[in-house]
DNA sequence: TGTCAATGTTTTGCGCGCAAAATATTTTAA
DNA sequence: TTAAAATATTTTGCGCGCAAAACATTGACA
């Protein structure tokens, strides 16, 4: 019906991304129901297990996720008894993260998990690289340019 | 913490990809929000605006999105009086997606979107097209060779 | 011809993702 | 020292994303 190039779905790099990213957190669902984690908490633990107890400002700019996304899933994180949070003494506005022994723990659990998706998907190494660095470009350019416009 | 590098999270693809995507969406928001869509929304409408008077399978095929995803973008696209949607006459299981004159107009108002995405976010042409490139590669390898451990 | 499997779609339930508003606390500066 | 701005986090509201179950209709075949 439409004859414009740039309105067909098959030449938007958007749909390509989404599909690809929407089929790898599927990708990922069997083996995180294992551990009883989400994806986003995967993400999370990832991070605290990099680096535990900082404030949840810390954890947004680590995860990028968003701070009204984090404050339930770190809560969910909290029932699992996987970590606690604490109210900071030099500022009581901050919560610090800190990872309970169960939820240091689950990082053994969890070693398995890379070659397993690797195992299952079976990517030629070079060409992931490649698209790990091609979307971390294309982060950083929407929000350098982003910001950008906002101030203009 | 951890020194496993497989587990750190600035060594996971997933990472990259889950949050290029959410910021090439949030990208899109201001715009969309001009014409009364959300993305999916918007990826629905590309593929109805390539063609419609389609069944709701044909649509889940070619937006891979979701069944029970798509049932509720289209009563809101239906909401919108951008579509509607007939039970087909050969098998009334099926339903048929039809755009309305409203659904159609709107190709106008989206035309300028492509180009203007493309401007704000100034990628190289050959980089963007490598990650759409490489984004596809990865649906199609985590599709078939996940559809395969299932019939093992 | 009736039963049962297959197919197309919708519903349910839960967890994000995020803009915007609300809340609590601290810092700034008059 | 106090009002106002800034900062850290939470809440609210809406729209996905998807597995699993439900529902309606059709097809297969005994």
């Amino acid at each position: 019906m439409t004859d414009i190039p740039a309105l067909k779905l098959k030449n938007q790099i958007c749909h390509s991304l989404y599909s690809a990213t929407n089929a790898l957190i599927r990708a990922y669902r069997p083996l995180l129901d294992q551990l009883g984690l989400t994806y986003a908490q995967y993400l999370v633990m990832l991070a605290l297990w990099d680096e535990d107890k900082v404030i949840i400002k810390s954890l947004v700019q680590r995860t990028r996720f968003d701070a009204g996304t984090l404050t339930p899933i770190l809560k969910r994180l909290e029932s699992k008894q996987l970590l606690t949070m604490v109210k900071a003494s030099s500022d009581s506005r901050q919560k610090v993260i800190v990872l309970t022994e169960q939820g240091k723990d689950l990082a053994d659990r969890a070693r398995r998990i890379p070659d397993n998706i690797s195992g299952k998907i079976d990517m030629p190494v070079e060409d992931a690289q490649q698209l790990k660095a091609l979307a971390e470009q294309l982060y950083a350019l929407i929000n350098t340019n982003l910001a950008e416009s906002e101030t203009e």
